[in-house]
DNA sequence: CCCCAATATACGCGATCGCGTATATATAGT
DNA sequence: ACTATATATACGCGATCGCGTATATTGGGG
């Protein structure tokens, strides 16, 4: 399993969307773990320009994944998540 | 140091803290670079209840730190430095 | 083509954001 | 102790949050 790098809301999105269908989860059944409406997790996983930090924190303990924050390496620009 | 693991709020803001005090800013410095307010920079870094992702991530860039997504770790808090 | 599940958007609502500004409380320095 | 800087809190403001709910719209399976 590769890094996950993240440097925008975008790439933390499409992260957690993938990590969500890897789990076999549609929004509203990790909506509901966590109680975010099916819409809120929509908006979070679109890269929404203003999410709560919290709603980050709530879906990644749901998905059982943590943070890790590290310098930027300039190595690992290709293993960034491109938003677009 | 280079890794830090957050899975809470508050552990982010405190690996911010450290971050910008070891990048020898102040709160005001780092809010002028992003325009974020002094005010605000401390309420991420007191790992406030409902802050703005778009703030976590400008305050990230800032500091040129990134963010990496991984499964939760299975060994306690402590020991996870050596994971990976 | 037709359904149905999944996702994206939208409404009013109360709460809270970050802003601009200002002040009160730490935390040093000499 | 005194002073200067740094950090924490607070005000009104406009904007946006997530909620609850409801409705588009998309995407596959039959």
């Amino acid at each position: 399993m590769p890094q996950h790098i993240a440097r925008t809301e975008k790439q933390l999105g499409a992260i957690l969307r993938r990590a969500r269908k890897q789990a076999g989860l549609t929004q509203s059944e990790l909506g509901k773990n966590i109680h975010l409406r099916q819409g809120t997790v929509s908006r979070l996983e679109a890269g929404a320009p203003a999410v709560q930090l919290h709603t980050l924190i709530e879906a990644l303990a749901a998905l059982d994944l943590e943070l890790v924050v590290r310098p930027r390496s300039k190595a690992s620009a290709a293993d960034i998540e491109s938003a677009f």
